[in-house]
DNA sequence: CGCGACGTTGATTTGCCTCAACGATTGTGG
DNA sequence: CCACAATCGTTGAGGCAAATCAACGTCGCG
């Protein structure tokens, strides 16, 4: 059950047996039906997930009811709304299941007495977060700097097994543009080759 | 010398008198006059500084020239380049003052020797960097949602001490769009008014 | 089979850019 | 201390990227 966990963790950081079946054991696992909610906005996010299949979107929706998505999951991410989680508001963040989908699920609480007495964990997640932070800055500076069609090339190049898996509507409200927008884009690049 | 710093961190972490003090004398001092640059593009950034006056842009600049800006930082803003900082490889980001400044300076070993001894400072990092996070996400979700109009009156909003320092050029930079456009926004309001 | 979700395409509109010109302000070297 | 350069802000004209609105075909699913 948590065998792809084990292996994602120990990608990262050197960890002792005893110590990685404690951390693994704190996790319930979970099914999700496509469509299926992990959170919702306005609940306090008192989870963090990691996904062994399947595949999520997190987004915001703004008052006009539109989507702008922050990222998909799929297999081996991590998903939480790190605000919520953290600082206990309630969530400005959706997170939803885009297929059939089977998560491990750990508590705030648990996290934290484990944060304690595992210090390996605290790294795991200092090193997790450092990734986010600079996956972010970089998507920060791509979205001021590049045109639409470029950051759509960008988008299904770096993500090909997720792209595939992604209607129009979802990559647009990824990517900021209008799915009829991405359509375009994608018959430009079609007919050059 | 150090005493904002010292403040700074006693907001955050309970730390003791004497791992604080050993924290604090980590740091160098440096001025840096107005223009001068703290890191340039292709140079690997070996510090994480702490601003005690004045004020920085860290920004990318693309290959057409153009400038994106990630962040200014203030008094009581940290700055580095966290992707080249962790990974080692050289930064894609530049450092510059846009005043005369004071920093303080940590090296990355002296940091991860600190890491190792004093265990408030890991989780000092932890929450400074879980701050971020959370800026960059919802700078993200703004970017992806908001006109110039409003991306431009929130950062006024938000960051009104800093805006005030900046020039159109810097703040259109920061937003994503021409100064010239700026200048058009900024009539827009005050004729409004 | 019929419905709803999706993709495509066209027509029109709009938000923002680019280029260019000019005045105001700041800074700097002689 | 002044003169000149550099930098900045403003405004206009024109253009382009992308949004919006609308129509239609297709596909998968209950």
């Amino acid at each position: 059950m948590t065998a792809a966990l084990k292996e994602h963790i120990l990608k990262h950081i050197q960890i002792s047996d005893e110590h990685l079946e404690e951390f693994c054991n704190a996790f319930t696992f979970q099914k999700i039906i496509k469509k299926e909610f992990l959170l919702k906005e306005g609940e306090h996010c008192k989870f963090e997930g990691f996904v062994i299949n399947g595949c999520f979107k997190v987004y915001h929706s703004d008052q006009k009811g539109t989507e702008q998505i922050l990222y998909f999951a799929i297999e081996d991410w991590w998903i939480t709304d790190v605000d919520s989680f953290t600082t206990l508001k309630p969530s400005q963040l959706n997170i939803q299941a885009l297929e059939n989908s089977e998560v491990l699920l750990i508590s705030k609480a648990d996290k934290e007495a484990l944060y304690q007495k595992i210090p390996e964990i605290e790294k795991l997640f200092r090193i997790m977060s450092q990734k986010t932070l600079i996956a972010l800055q970089r998507r920060i500076i791509e979205n001021l700097s590049k045109t639409a069609d470029q950051r759509y090339v960008d988008f299904i190049t770096k993500y090909p097994q997720i792209a595939g898996r992604l209607t129009n509507i979802q990559i647009g409200a990824y990517l900021g543009i209008s799915h009829e927008f991405v359509s375009r884009i994608r018959r430009k690049i079609v007919t050059k080759n």
